[in-house]
DNA sequence: TGTACATCAGTGAACGCGCGTTCACTGATGTAC
DNA sequence: TGTACATCAGTGAACGCGCGTTCACTGATGTAC
């Protein structure tokens, strides 16, 4: 019995093999020695065949590297999402931002080019396809699940939260409408300095900007991560 | 009269212009097509020389990215430090932030590709002399002036400040001494997160990040600048 | 003030490198009868 | 089940490119007497 995603036949098996050795040798390469760096020839180089070759499974050095940017989105949404789901009590809303935001600084950690690629500076003359969308999307879907829960449950926002102004709320609307039931303009606007916040830490962190300032970065994380469920507002 | 830092030989001269035309051009081709693909060959081209005398003023192609690295330093550290200077009440310091936040993200906005040289991801093969340290570190300075101006004004921080664990205290302890007076741990501890949520504001908005999630990026900006302060309990 | 030598800027050719991509080809796998 | 043709993976050579850096050189500027 023959699906679309079980091909039956030896080259359909061997092609599917080769992308997949592919993707994984530039996956390495990336790791090792960055995005700018990351060749065709290279990739091919390492798996000891022509370089004319991977133009067999991909069109273009752009095409590789968007499978590569898919790749490394799936597994730090991947990575995110399993750390929320790992904590067993679901109100602990406290408990499940702190799951989430170590288990995006731990993948970061452990893949600092996949993290330079995605979050880091633009790479030249790249520009991403639509397709990336879903997989990019996943970290702050979760993120925003969370906050939207934090409201299912009627957690209050501390007091220190200020007005909003009407160009504000318009200009995260379709945030909001991204959960369902939509998330109250407030907790939406908490939830952005908080997503700034998180990145910016991580690529303060990572690019070097922390050298000599913070002596513990674990520490310091553990901190933010502490205030920032405060500043949500979130029960733990 | 002659000083050290006039020289008066038609060739110190001359040395002096070309070395400030070189830069000069650097900077034109980083803010046109960004660092990776900055080149000594570039360079050259664009000021009618041969590639090879470049070397007489620059001894390698690290050696002129580390002087535009230090200028788009001090460039931004001058922007920013500018921003603050120009509120006439130095004791508004909500405005004085509001200011110092504006000054960051309008140079960053006219600054693209140097922004991402300062803070997106590192130039690969390439490592910052330590010479780099007291431009990179103007924008941090003027942000914790500001701070410890606070609390040289006993301007008292929000009651939803989380305690700080022994472990954050000696983390953050350089930063600490980084002012005179030294700074309250809590308003360190708190600086460095505003400090996070400014760049990851920055580069998630820079680098794409925001687009079609947040739909009006100064109204979005300002909103988290006012949540910054106020977190911080700014008065203004 | 004038001359002889030293210093230095700038040239142009060259080295060696790695890159993305194309192309005509060989040989193996798949398919229709 | 066997044959004839079509499809496709993989090869290796080649194209054209731009890069950083070196080197022997020419000619102008600076300096000591």
């Amino acid at each position: 019995m023959a699906t679309a995603s079980a091909p039956r036949s030896a080259r359909a098996l061997a092609r599917a093999e080769l992308t997949r050795a592919i993707l994984e040798s530039a996956s390495r390469q990336l790791a090792e020695i960055g995005p700018a760096a990351l060749s065709v020839r290279a990739v091919a180089r390492d798996l000891g065949m022509a370089s004319s070759a991977v133009y067999r499974y991909f069109a273009s050095r752009d095409d590789l590297l968007t499978a590569l940017l898919i790749r490394a989105y799936d597994d730090v949404g991947q990575a995110v999402e399993d750390g929320d789901a790992a904590v067993a009590d679901r109100a602990d809303l406290a408990g499940r931002f702190r799951a989430v935001a170590r288990a995006l600084r731990g993948w970061a950690r452990e893949h600092p080019h996949e993290y330079a690629l995605l979050y880091g500076s633009p790479v030249p003359g790249y520009a991403a396809p639509t397709d990336t969308v879903d997989s990019a999307t996943r970290v702050p879907r979760t993120l925003l699940a969370l906050v939207r829960d934090a409201q299912l449950a009627d957690v209050p926002l501390p007091v220190t939260v200020v007005s909003i102004s009407a160009e504000e709320a318009a200009a995260v609307a379709p945030i909001q409408a991204f959960t369902d039931p939509p998330l109250d303009l407030d907790r939406t606007v908490r939830a952005l300095q908080v997503w700034a916040t998180l990145f910016g830490h991580l690529s303060l962190e990572l690019f070097g900007h922390m050298h000599n300032a913070v002596l513990d970065y674990d520490a310091h994380f553990a901190h933010v991560v502490d205030q920032l469920a405060t500043d949500m507002g979130l029960p733990g």
